[in-house]
DNA sequence: CGCAACATTGAGAGCCATCAAGCAAAGTGG
DNA sequence: CCACTTTGCTTGATGGCTCTCAATGTTGCG
């Protein structure tokens, strides 16, 4: 399991880990948990694309994340959700309910430790993420979600030059502080450009990121 | 010592924890710790009021949050500070060095978990944070900022029903993504709307919380 | 084929940034 | 003590970016 959780663990701790770990297969659009519910697990995608959100009465809602394989949802000490979680596209989810998976955390310092760097890459992501919201205009901060989802691309398939994207053009509104209107009018703008093109909606090809980073830097 | 650090911890778990920190005594608008500097050491204020930034080469900055009495700066398993910090006013701080702090954290389990709960508040702190940045309008987004500042007055001078701002127009600006004209008219409009005066531009007294509170809502 | 869902583009209004001027408070020096 | 300067806040005018409302285009599916 190629996992930052599991970074210095030895076989048998990984054994250990994977023994009390259950696997969810979710549909595409299935809820994983729930803002404000009690924080009872923590999730890690094996495949599959999932969004995180926060939403508030007023209907208005803030997505957090796009996540993938290898990311990390529920982490917290608090017992209540901050925020929702679904899924994207059909996903296999392996889910360690907290009663477990804290206690064994508790013998195995390594363990612990992974918990409190993921905690601190996820932190490290806010703040680039609320960098890009305060200071960018539209399309530099869809350049900034641009860039993040090129970091993700594996080494593989990097030649290509290219990502995709399975989310909706309102989920990345809702990401970025925009409306999904102003949302497409930054894609045309970097098409214009000459920054990217779009073979069709959830790809983007990209032909200059010097100058996409060059957007994107969040300090 | 009132602190979040010291939850359950036994009296002489703090004087040990006490034994190992340092004091510094800072000026006004004294740098405590930089961006991407060595991250060598953390911080709590005893007094003053400090700020939180990070900038980016382009001259662009984001203030990420406003420290006060009992607030920590530093925590982090990343080997370099994520941002900057400087104080408002004059200011007393206690510091620990890393090498210092973290062994006796893996000493003391109250500690260690005390360090993990502070790091969570942040997190929770960042995501109301953004959502207010991302979905709220100019004097929403104030409204936040001062609702954030209400809920940190000591209960025995809440009855005055005002908060002081010792930060300047153009902090609050860069922190709720906005520049120091708009953030002004923001108040102007708050004022006209009668949910706040000010007495003096550094002081704010409360006409209707209510109405606030709502305004400042994040989920 | 026709429908449904999503993306794009256009027109107009509104909010915020920019540029600029006026004010108020605090500090400085003759 | 008071002119003068400095710093920071407020307000005004204007332009530009984003939102809203609307229409059109595209893709996928029953």
């Amino acid at each position: 399991m190629a996992s930052d959780l599991c970074v210095d663990l030895l076989d048998s701790e990984v054994d250990q880990l994977l023994a009390i770990a259950q696997i969810r297969d979710f549909d595409a659009g299935s809820q994983i948990l729930a803002q404000g519910r009690e924080a009872d697990a923590v999730y890690l995608p094996l495949n599959g694309h999932q969004l995180v959100e926060r939403s508030a009465e007023s209907g208005q809602r803030q997505v957090l994340a796009f996540l993938q394989r290898g990311d990390y949802i529920g982490f917290s000490t608090s017992n209540r959700f901050l925020y929702s979680a679904h899924t994207l596209t059909a996903s296999r989810v392996l889910r360690w309910p907290a009663g477990r998976f804290y206690p064994l955390a508790e013998t195995l310092p390594t363990l612990r430790d992974n918990v409190g760097r993921i905690s601190n890459q996820v932190l490290s992501k806010v703040l680039d993420h609320l960098f890009a919201i305060g200071q960018k205009r539209a399309h530099a901060r869809l350049a900034f979600l641009l860039w993040q989802q090129w970091q993700r691309v594996p080494e593989a398939t990097r030649d290509q030059m290219a990502v995709d994207l399975p989310m909706r053009r309102a989920d990345i509104g809702d990401y970025l502080g925009l409306t999904l209107e102003t949302t497409s009018r930054a894609f045309s703008r970097l098409r214009d450009d000459g920054l990217i093109s779009t073979p069709h909606s959830q790809r983007v090809v990209f032909h200059d990121l010097t100058a996409l980073r060059e957007l994107a830097e969040v300090g």
